[in-house]
DNA sequence: ACTCGATGTAAGCGGGTACTTGCTCTCACC
DNA sequence: GGTGAGAGCAAGTACCCGCTTACATCGAGT
C-alpha cells in the first residue's frame, strides 16, 4: 500500500507545480521511487491516477475550522476562522491554480478543488446571519456580499501570496485582520469581541 | 506583416486556453492559417513567440480606465471603474489563470500579467486618499485594506465568473455594486452620489 | 517447500514534440 | 525581364510521451 500512496502524494504534488501535461508518468514514477510499469499495474493509466490523485488532494481532510454555532466575539472568532481557512487554501494553492488555469480541459476538477471556499464561503453566511439576528450585525448592507468579499479577499490573497511576493504588503494575518476589519465597519457591528 | 500579427493573436489564444505545453507550434501554425516552418523562421523559437504573445495579450493596451483626478459622486465613479476594470481582467482571465498556474516554472510572467491590476489598485488607492482628505470619507478604517478588498474582490469575481458558473449568484454588475457599496458602508462615506 | 501476488528490469510500440533542411513558388521592385 | 525576399511543401532528426509485453525477483502465507 505504500506505492499507491506515495504515487498518489507525488502525483497530486507534481500536477500543483508542472501541470497535467508537465506531469508525466516516468517523473511521477522516478520522484515516488517506484518502476513506472508498477504505476501502470496500480491505476492503469495516468489520469486515473491523476484524478484519484487530485481528488485527494484536494479534500479537505476533515480539518475543516467551522465558526462557533453561536457568535459570540465577532472579531476574534472571524479571526481565527479566517486564519484557518487562509492556511488550508494556501497548501492547495498549486492544485487550485493548477486546475483554475485547465478548466477548459478538464472542467469537473475546478469545482472540487474550489468546493473548501464554497464551504467556508456557506459557513460565514450562516455564522453572519445569526449575528445579525441577535443584533450584533446592524440592519443594513447586504450580508451575502460581505460574505463573498471576505471570502474572496482571504483566497485571492491565499493564492497569489507565494506568486508576487513583493506586492503584498503586510503579512498573511496583518492582511486578514485589516479585511475583517473592514467586513465589520461595513456591517455597522456594535460588538466586536 | 500579417502573418506575423496572426501568429501573435493566435499564439495567445491557445496558451490562454491550453497553457505553455498544451499549446503546440503545429496547432498555432494551423490555427494561423501558415506554414510551421513559417513560424519558426518569423520567431526563431516557441518560447520567443510565446513570450511576446503573451507579454502583447496581457498589456493594458492603452485602455485603462482611470477614476477621476478629483472624486465627486464616490458610488457612480467607483462603478464605472469598476465595471472596465472588471471587463479587462475578464478578457485576460484565461492568460491571467495560465501564467498564475504556470508560476513556477516561468516566474516572469506572473507580474506582466497581474500588472493592470496594480495599476487600478494604486489609481484606487490615490482617490481613495484624496477623497478622505475632502472629508468624502470618515477617518476611520484602512484605506489600503479597503483598496486591496476592492481589487481582490472584483479580480477573484473577473478570473473564475467563466469557470465555476453556477457559484455566482449575482450579475457581474450587482457583484460590483454590492461590493462598493460594502466598501463605502465601511469608510463611513457621506457623500455617495 | 511451494505458490502467488506484487514489484523490478529491459525493451519496444506508435505517435507527438520542437526544430531543421532543401527545394519550389510567387510576387513586388528595379 | 531578372532578382530577391517571403512563404509553402515534404521530409527528416532526435527526443519524449503514454502504455504494453515478457521475464526475473522476492517475500509473505499456506
Amino acid at each position: 500500500m505504500a506505492t499507491r500512496e506515495s504515487l498518489l502524494d507525488v502525483a497530486a504534488k507534481l500536477y500543483a507545480e508542472h501541470g497535467w501535461l508537465g506531469t508525466t508518468t516516468r517523473r511521477i514514477a522516478e520522484a515516488a521511487g517506484v518502476n513506472e510499469v508498477t504505476l501502470f499495474r496500480q491505476f492503469g493509466s495516468k489520469e486515473s491516477l491523476l484524478l484519484e490523485a487530485i481528488t485527494l488532494a484536494s479534500g479537505d481532510h476533515g480539518i475543516t475550522t467551522r465558526l462557533p454555532d453561536s457568535p459570540k466575539m465577532l472579531a476574534t472568532e472571524l479571526m481565527v476562522w479566517g486564519v484557518a481557512h487562509h492556511g488550508s487554501i494556501r497548501e492547495k494553492g498549486g492544485i487550485i491554480r493548477a486546475c483554475l488555469a485547465e478548466w477548459e480541459q478538464r472542467p469537473e476538477l475546478a469545482p472540487k478543488v474550489c468546493a473548501g471556499g464554497l464551504v467556508a464561503f456557506a459557513d460565514l453566511t450562516r455564522y453572519l446571519g445569526l449575528a445579525r439576528e441577535r443584533g450584533m450585525i446592524g440592519r443594513d448592507g447586504s450580508l451575502e456580499a460581505a460574505a463573498v468579499m471576505l471570502s474572496n479577499a482571504i483566497f485571492m490573497d491565499a493564492m497569489t501570496r507565494d506568486v508576487m511576493p513583493g506586492a503584498a504588503p503586510y503579512s498573511a494575518e496583518e492582511s486578514i485582520r485589516l479585511f475583517i476589519d473592514l467586513v465589520l465597519r461595513a456591517l455597522a457591528v456594535t460588538e466586536t469581541g
